[in-house]
DNA sequence: CCAATATACCTCGCCTGTCAAGGTATTATT
DNA sequence: AATAATACCTTGACAGGCGAGGTATATTGG
């Protein structure tokens, strides 16, 4: 396990929420732009964003459609929901409050 | 799954072995101390948590005795180890590291 | 006195998200 | 012609969390 993957883990769907809310985008180029935002630190594994690609959409989170490139791979975009919107916003929450209550949890007095 | 199962997970041995760094304690007091710590908020679930306290054994991060009460239910203590110090230690950097990752990554622009 | 609750430990087996490994197809570069 | 880059995908294993179940002792309310 690479040192941030357990830590990163629950956080999969939200990156790709935040990555579609301004526009929709597909899967090689969410992970580019992952890896840019991130300076290479961090990038999701191509199963990983599929596997969540397929909950997503199942949960009506966000929508796909194939792009009309008439050259180069075919893209498959995603599109988020206004489902899928409400729900980011209700997980940025979540994280804000989860986030207080680890650092609450791992901090010693004194240390 | 509840609300912050999985972003927890991945933090329960930072969790434990912050307890343990100030003073010995053993599972049910452990666990207690998180529910007060977080108001109700949070509990490790007995499974979790005693499989977490086989892993950091075998990992030797913590060592186990049992208590000596002469009265009421046995307990088996936990100790942190150096090794469990200084791991504690790192995995309280590689939190603060991914949590500002996680932060710029769920982050969205104007919204 | 006894039933219920609290304290305290533990294991088994399922579920879910991650990911290594493998695959396909197209276009650009060397 | 070979390699790299773009772009998609699936399968199966793994690990951590946890529901469900179990054991044993002490206390407390009725």
């Amino acid at each position: 396990m690479s040192i941030t993957s357990d830590l990163i883990r629950g956080h999969t769907e939200t990156i790709i929420l935040a990555q579609l809310y301004n526009h929709d985008s597909y899967g090689y180029e969410i992970n580019k732009e992952i890896q840019q935002r991130t300076k290479g630190k961090y990038e999701l594994k191509e199963a990983t964003l599929y596997s969540a690609f397929r909950r997503l959409e199942k949960a009506g989170l966000i929508d796909s459609y194939w792009g009309d490139e008439n050259t180069g791979a075919r893209r498959r975009y995603y599109k988020i929901t206004e489902s899928g919107k409400s729900n980011y916003h209700r997980l940025i929450k979540e994280w804000n409050s989860a986030k207080e209550m680890i650092d609450s949890l791992i901090k010693v007095e004194g240390v």
